[in-house]
DNA sequence: CTGAGATCCTGTCTGC
DNA sequence: TGCAGACAGGATCTCA
C-alpha cells in the first residue's frame, strides 16, 4: 500500500497527537516483519509527543528523548479511534493509546514494524536511505551521477531506497509516464536531459498525489478513515490493454524485479 | 562491490 | 460453487 504520499497522509491525520500525553502503548502481536522489541511498550509510558514527522516511509514519532518508528510495509494502515470505543479488527496489532483516542496499527500482512530508538538517523534501517524526493538533494546532478554507474533499468533504480526514498511500484511507474521514459530503459542510456524530466516528474506526481491524499487501491484509508483520490489520476498503473489517456496505443505490462510495471510505447522511449 | 531472485505473510481475484 | 494458483502498494537477505 503505502508510498511516500500514502505515509504524509498518514502522518497528517496523526499530527493532531503533538503536544499530548502517549498513556501507553499496547502490543498485541510482535511478530511483525522484524519482532516488536520490549522497549515499545515499556519505556514510552506517560511520554509527550514532541512531533511526529515521516522519513523516507518511516512515520517518526518525536518522545522526549526517543522516537517511534513505525513502518507501513505492504499492508500496513493506522486509524484514530475513541478509547472508549473497543472495537477490534482483526490484523490489529498495536495500540498507542492517548487520552481520548488511540491510533491502531494494522497490518494484515505483517511486513510493518514499529521500533523504538534513541537516534533515528543513526538507526540501521534508516541510516543507509538515499535522498528525500521533494527536497533539493533529488536534481538532475544527483539522478544521473547514479545512472551512470550503475546497471539497472531506470525503475528500478528509482525504486531503490538507498538512492530515493519514497518511490514506490505506483509512482515509479506514473513518474516515468510522465517524464517519457520507458521503465526498462537502462541507466547507461539515461541522458542528463532525461535525468532532469524525472525528477521533475518525480517531484510533480508525488506532490499531487500527496495533494489527493494517497491512493487508494483496495485497502488504503488515511488514519482519520479518508480515501486517497490519486487512484483517480493514475495513468498507466494498472490500465494494461486499456488505452494510454494521451495517445490512442494500449498500455503493456511487463515485470521488471517481480514487479508489475506499466508503460505507453508510444508516449515513452 | 553489484545485481538477480527468494522470501516473509494474508487476503482477494481469476480461471478451470 | 469450490479450489488451486497468481498476485498485491515493501525491502531485506542470500548467493553468484
Amino acid at each position: 500500500m503505502p508510498e511516500l504520499p500514502e505515509v504524509e497522509t498518514t502522518v497528517k491525520a496523526i499530527n493532531k497527537f503533538e503536544n499530548n500525553i502517549l498513556e501507553r502503548v499496547v502490543v498485541h502481536n510482535k511478530n511483525l516483519r522484524w519482532e516488536v522489541g520490549e522497549a515499545v511498550e515499556l519505556d514510552t509510558k506517560g511520554k509527550l509527543v514532541k512531533k511526529i514527522t515521516r522519513r523516507a516511509k518511516y512515520i517518526l514519532i518525536h518522545l522526549d528523548k526517543s522516537y517511534l518508528m513505525i513502518h507501513l510495509g505492504m499492508s500496513g494502515k493506522l486509524r484514530i479511534q475513541s478509547t472508549k470505543n473497543n472495537y477490534f479488527k482483526k490484523h490489529d496489532h498495536a495500540e498507542f493509546i492517548f487520552k481520548d483516542e488511540k491510533i491502531v496499527f494494522n497490518d494484515p500482512r505483517r511486513f510493518g514494524s514499529i521500533h523504538l530508538t534513541d537516534d533515528f538517523n543513526k538507526h540501521k534501517l534508516i541510516e543507509n536511505l538515499g535522498v528525500e524526493p521533494l527536497s533539493k538533494n533529488l536534481n538532475k546532478e544527483y539522478l544521473f551521477n547514479l545512472c551512470k554507474v550503475s546497471n539497472l533499468d531506470i525503475k528500478k533504480l528509482i525504486m531503490d531506497q538507498k538512492k530515493i526514498v519514497g518511490v514506490g511500484n505506483i509512482y515509479a511507474s506514473e513518474s516515468l509516464f510522465l517524464a517519457g521514459v520507458k521503465p526498462n530503459r537502462s541507466c547507461k542510456k539515461i541522458s542528463l536531459d532525461d535525468c532532469s524530466k524525472i525528477v521533475k516528474a518525480i517531484k510533480k506526481v508525488l506532490r499531487y498525489a500527496i495533494k489527493m491524499g494517497g491512493t487508494t487501491l483496495k485497502d488504503f484509508y488515511s488514519a482519520d478513515g479518508s480515501e486517497g483520490y490519486f487512484s483517480l489520476e493514475l495513468k498507466v498503473y494498472g490500465r494494461n490493454n486499456e488505452i494510454c489517456k494521451h495517445c490512442d496505443s494500449e498500455i503493456k505490462k511487463i515485470i521488471i524485479g517481480q514487479r508489475a510495471t506499466f508503460y505507453c510505447e508510444v508516449c515513452q522511449s
